[in-house]
DNA sequence: ATGAAAGCGCTAACAA
DNA sequence: TTGTTAGCGCTTTCAT
């Protein structure tokens, strides 16, 4: 069985006896109608179901009432939270979200913009894969299309922004640990999203040059942002000779792979390592000890892109950079050093 | 500043000299096209950088190339696992999913279902907020349009659908807290999906019964599947008089509510509480101690659906039923009645 | 092998 | 106040 012939405005305009035109004014309520003209259509277009055809409309007019969010991955809470507020903050707009992740994956990040594109959407919301190609994003603006850019800087895309302050959270986290005696403090980070490490990177740094400390190569270690990955990284950092006494992760789902590495090592947290995740999550005040944490306002993000990403649709003067403090937020997790690990 | 005008088949048309039907066949590959034509139509589209029109093509065959998503809460990791595989399965057949979550109500449900139809997409994959209220859905199939239920039942809708034996599922749990002696067996489960519910909550009639327990009503409680919701559920549930010394969750988020109510009423799992949860989670592994579930083959539900949507799409045979198995999976969350509730 | 032309469903400029 | 008409970009007969 195929798909029934949908009712269109022909049909309607026949049923109420008018032209096409008519029956138009009288559906999308503008120019000069009857009234009793339009009640007549009104009614037609209850009775038969009249649904009305966006996708011709959207040819008509060369836009679809659509919103294209790229994410680095859906499955990340972080991400989930956004694309759901997104999705709660473009209703009353009457534009639907189209979610289409990157996978944290540049090819498949130019390939789903590129899909956005040819969907001739209004506009689109993108957490970018890295930092420096950004040769899509670029051109994508000199077209003129709508972009915000939220979670990650890009360089030299001339765009809106929402992101928070990863370097002073992340200064705050290092700052933390060195008041608590510790003086060997990793990190592990991601490359992908190279902007947002590198300040995260730079913040710690910073806060451990700023404290006199060194910075040693060995106890920065590069994972992708899934927990797998992070295990892997934690386990090769924690196997070192003189392994850290602290550790800094840069999301929730790294936090939580570190958290399994440390805990298949036999490490105790805080006794053997001390841990801050950036980004608070659900798992965090679940954990005995509970994990102490750099959290960013993330009910904030999605409405303010929204509204960042309002204002190039509608030209409303130039891009706008927002970038949201974060809040360390003490919890359990953070001790003195000195524990020995046990192998 | 306002869009570029993007480059149509007439621009190429023109520059390669042929008319654009040519051009049009030669860009899609079908029809006669001579070599060299073929040739010259594809470097001009190359040079002009030709990105086609989905919305125009869509148009022309009354189909988008849109698969459309509507799972209870993009937030419930389930979901987002589902949405994730969706995404992934779909690439290859070169369609986009398009997400639009109902929050888990029915007037939403309807709403975006109704979005998703007039922007004509190829099929819908649903998780429907209500398993009577289906009327939208009915509607749906009668006229056409490929559906494919997951995760919960609906009535009467004459469509595809891949579930678990939720029945099954709920009856190991509970069997498997009767054989450690509990007798007081309390369970929390969501209204909303009502058809999962009651097959979840049949399974624990039906294990009780057959384990000569006697329901009581007062052991089983109704909450919306949000943390929040299933804190004040437990809440309600353990300070009774005579509290349950067993709980069954029916899925991950109400399974974390129930963690928060126990331990802000000091109540300790498995000690003065046992506790079995629907659906594994993250989450699961890092308490202490871990959370004995009953897990469902998160991995095989989308692709599962994809392929029964697919076989709808091309009119493959008759709506088919998929329903996976569940596994009880023993972690150290259920003990021996007997702990006393400290107040 | 190629071109001319129609038309998907809708809206808006223009006419009446 | 209403109708006529053109055309968004594309594909696909049908004719050449």
């Amino acid at each position: 069985m195929s798909q029934k012939k949908p009712v269109t405005v022909r049909d309607i305009a026949d049923a109420a006896k008018v032209s096409r035109a008519t029956a138009a004014r009288a559906l999308n309520g503008y120019g000069y109608v009857g009234d009793d003209t339009a009640v007549r259509v009104q009614e037609a277009a209850a009775r038969l179901g009249y649904r009305g055809n966006r996708v011709a409309q959207a040819l008509r007019q060369g836009q679809m009432p659509i919103v294209g969010f790229v994410p680095g991955d859906i499955q990340n809470p972080f991400f989930a939270r956004i694309a759901h507020d997104l999705d709660g903050a473009l209703r009353p707009t009457r534009h639907s979200l189209m979610i289409a992740s990157s996978e944290e994956s540049i090819e498949q990040e130019r390939e789903v913009v590129d899909s956005l594109r040819s969907l001739n959407v209004r506009g689109l919301i993108v957490a970018p894969a890295s930092a420096d190609d950004t040769g899509h994003l670029v051109a994508l603006v000199n077209e003129g299309v709508p972009l915000v850019i939220i979670d990650r800087m890009a360089r030299d895309v001339p765009c809106s922004s929402v992101t928070v302050d990863n370097e002073g959270g992340a200064r705050e986290a290092i700052s933390y640990f060195v008041s608590n005696g510790h003086r060997r403090i990793a990190l592990i980070h991601d490359d992908s999203r190279i902007v947002t490490a590198r300040e995260r990177l730079g913040g710690y740094v910073d806060a451990l040059t700023g404290h006199g400390l060194a910075v040693e190569e060995r106890l920065i270690a590069v994972s992708q942002s899934t927990v797998e990955s992070t295990i892997e990284a934690a386990i090769r950092l924690f196997s070192q000779p003189e392994p850290p006494t602290a550790l800094l992760t840069v999301d929730s789902l790294m936090t939580t792979g570190a958290l399994l590495a440390l805990r298949s090592m036999g490490l105790s947290v805080p006794h053997d390592v001390s841990l801050i995740g950036f980004d608070d999550f659900d798992l965090a005040t679940f954990t005995d000890p509970q994990i102490t944490v750099v959290s960013q306002p993330v009910a904030r993000i999605g409405a303010q892109a929204v509204k960042l990403l309002q204002d190039r649709i509608t030209g409303t003067g130039e891009p706008e950079a927002t970038r949201f403090p974060t809040r360390l937020i003490i919890r359990g997790s953070v001790g003195k050093p000195g524990g020995q690990p046990r192998r």
